[in-house]
DNA sequence: CCTACCGATCGGTAGG
DNA sequence: CCTACCGATCGGTAGG
């Protein structure tokens, strides 16, 4: 007897191909029926998800198997249908992570803006992203824990997030709309400021991600300097 | 048997430079004699910096206590004569990161000067403290390794550098060389900024500690978006 | 799909 | 006699 469902607790607020959900142990031939690949889709992401909430809650190495598959109600054996060991559960939410903030980068290049107006687009999206489990468990984890052949399968996209606000800076600077910096390290601190709020942000909080993507682009593109009364 | 005192206070004098370390087979009765008390606090003080280097390379985790004295040239049961266990090494090496920050705190206090001004002063010192290998090992390997009654015992210290820089840029809000904000989400971005530095920072890059941090301040102090030519 | 169990390695400590 | 340290091995637990 399965009293089981993982996939039942989904409730994807996600960007990404977010797959619809339904209630699995619905009628097995009813009108929405599901192939046993879409089960195993729904199944593989609820392992995903949990094991994300539990790495942000206690750590990587904090969180084991078995306390993985007993928060799912299934036991440890199970996971490795879905998973080729605990590298590969990491490597997966870091994968999801990426598709969650990709659209960030997206929606800012099509922009037809300035610099400065592209960069609030992307950081406004990219908080937001960073606020999901998802996201936190790539700031809170990272990829320390990853075998290096998983690490290098993930290096080109960081790159690629980098050079991305690099370039958007310098493109920023060369419209006008950005004062003259080291892009460099206003990368760097852009980065920092982002991701050490996906460290404390919790979902009950008084500010929406919203609200605080807001105030960090002001400070990040006002200054903290009362230029009025110097 | 537990001689070693995990309890005991760090008084090494020590923001920044780490005292010489000499051989201490060396010369027994040389005109350089130092007490037992004295080698003990220069081994104690070599374990710590080099349980910190090889924590900030490959993670707290990914670092056993037999490769920590291998590259001491000792052996692991002689680690315990100067740490009570592997959380007592992370727990003293994060004592000396706050015996290396504190300064940035003090400093900014008995300066005379305006809001702003002191906020650059604390800038400046607490990101070349963060430059130096306990302070990267405070921002990557972080408190969540440790058992909850370490964790305890830094949490003051690090809830007392949080509030005094809200409440210095709520002084500089009052004193009006800081523009209106939400001071706790301009605080997490200076942490955020400074802690991601951290991460990347090499001594051998090209900027140095002060040239970088010179550079996120004035980010912060400015902004990015070109006032001039808006 | 579960119970049971492995090979490897960890942190920590015995005796000499 | 004490300190510092070694060779050998402990119990417990991780991934699989």
């Amino acid at each position: 007897m399965n009293t089981a469902e993982p996939s039942a607790k989904i409730d994807s607020p996600v960007p990404g191909p977010a797959p619809a959900v339904v209630k699995a142990n619905a009628v097995r031939w009813g009108s929405e029926i599901q192939s046993s690949a879409e089960q195993g889709d729904l199944k593989r992401f609820a392992i995903l998800r949990k094991a994300a909430e539990l790495f942000n809650e206690r750590g990587f190495y904090e969180t084991s198997l078995n306390e993985l598959a007993k928060r799912l109600n299934v036991t440890k054996p199970s996971l490795y249908l879905y998973f080729k060991n605990k590298d590969d559960i990491l490597l997966q939410i870091l994968n999801q992570a990426t598709v969650e903030f990709t659209p960030a980068m997206e929606l800012a290049k099509e922009s037809d803006l300035c610099g400065i107006e592209k960069l609030k687009i992307f950081v406004l999206q990219y908080t937001q992203a960073m606020s999901g489990v998802f996201g936190k468990c790539m700031v809170l984890s990272g990829l320390s824990p990853l075998e290096p052949s998983s690490r290098e399968q993930l290096t080109p996209t960081f790159r690629l997030l980098d050079t991305f606000v690099r370039n958007l800076l310098a493109e920023g600077i060369k419209d006008g709309s950005i004062a003259p910096c080291d892009t460099k390290i206003a990368t760097f601190s852009l980065f920092g400021a982002m991701h050490w709020l996906a460290r404390w942000y919790r979902p009950d909080g008084e500010l929406s991600p919203e609200a605080i993507a807001e105030q960090v682009f002001l400070i990040f593109e006002t200054g903290l300097r009362n230029v009025r009364q110097p």
